[in-house]
DNA sequence: GTCTATATTTAGATAGAC
DNA sequence: GTCTATCTAAATATAGAC
């Protein structure tokens, strides 16, 4: 009796307990940090127990991996590539507007980063899947997409690149993630003209 | 029988349980994170009983929270200001460069940093004052230096303050806190060289 | 003031029933 | 395969001796 495989490839079937897990792991982990998240709570929020959690994953720890890895992997990106075909000053402030907005989209996004960074010395390794998958395809989009328009006279658009969405990143460090709004503001619109202005200006 | 003040105003003066009870969290605060450190391996750390923390400091966020606001009051600076007088092409160089090398000279300044990020979920107030502290000033400093240099036609000196800081923080953020120098190398002094080239080419 | 010893809770992990 | 019940270790916090 073969059943029918398509149906369980949603990954948010309720009963793949696999999924459960995760999705438990994931709302805790992100919202407690590692050493704040328990295996009872993880198995509670999952709706399963947690002998189950522990025949599904080693231990915490390849439960955590398991779960970075599966987030860096698929869940988030930093933004598509744009078409080299679209002038500059287009392109450009519609890659920082989707970035910036990126938190607003998926909220979870700035927490995991958040995991990430807080866990970073604990676990290098999976900073570093962080930074390969999707930290390394950002800057190579956007640099591929700045070296293609000699127009703007960057000597170095690898650089130029770098400065660009660590700007933007940085703002929503300050801003959103370290809640410095009311205490450093600045409209979100005027951070994107002073970067567009720094570049075009050739 | 009058004892010498000024020796215990020497914050690492031995017979000073506040400041070994101090020195203990923040070894392992910085370490293990808010969730990750116990009170019993503080106490070790500094040398004194479990018992005497607690009579010093009401509870772990009580100690937590007067160890993040000491460190972000009094150990840690962004980078002194830079005279109006220095030329730009001399003074940005230098301020890059300081930020920079903060690391090397202050090894504990990125763990504080990630510690703050990490729980700043838990704890907000913390990374306010890690903002008003720490960000504003390093902010505030560079944009009135840049305003004092109408030569260099920047239309928005504070956007340009913050796209100054936000690069170099994010790269050391990815470099370094995220272990991506094999992954995505960059020289620290391809950067600056960027950044400059922005700035000073008006 | 400072310590040792301990009460109490909670955590990671597993045995054994179904 | 999944659950309930439990073992063991470790953590927060405090009582009581000195």
């Amino acid at each position: 009796m073969a059943t029918n495989k398509a149906i369980e490839l949603d990954s948010t079937a309720a009963g793949d307990k696999t999924e459960q897990i995760l999705q438990g792991a994931m709302q805790e982990f992100l919202t407690h940090g590692y050493a704040g998240t328990s295996m009872d709570k993880v198995a509670k929020t999952g709706g399963v127990s947690k002998a189950t959690v522990y025949s599904y994953f080693q231990d915490k720890e390849g439960l955590f991996t398991a779960l970075v890895q599966r987030l860096a992997a698929e869940k988030f990106v930093y933004f598509e590539a744009v078409p080299e075909s679209t002038e500059p000053a287009i392109a450009l402030r519609f890659v920082a507007t989707t970035i910036l907005d990126h938190a607003s989209q998926e909220p979870h996004f700035l927490t995991f980063l958040r995991l990430v960074i807080a866990e970073s010395g604990r676990f290098p390794q999976l900073a570093q899947i962080f930074v390969r998958n999707l930290t390394k395809p950002g800057i190579e989009r956007l640099t591929q997409y700045l070296a293609s328009h000699p127009e703007l006279k960057l000597p170095d658009p690898e650089a130029t690149a770098r400065i660009f969405i660590g700007s933007l990143v940085y703002f929503q460090l300050t801003q959103d993630m370290m809640h410095g709004k009311e205490i450093l503001p600045m409209e979100r619109d005027r951070l994107i003209d002073g970067l567009l202005q720094l570049i075009l200006r050739s």
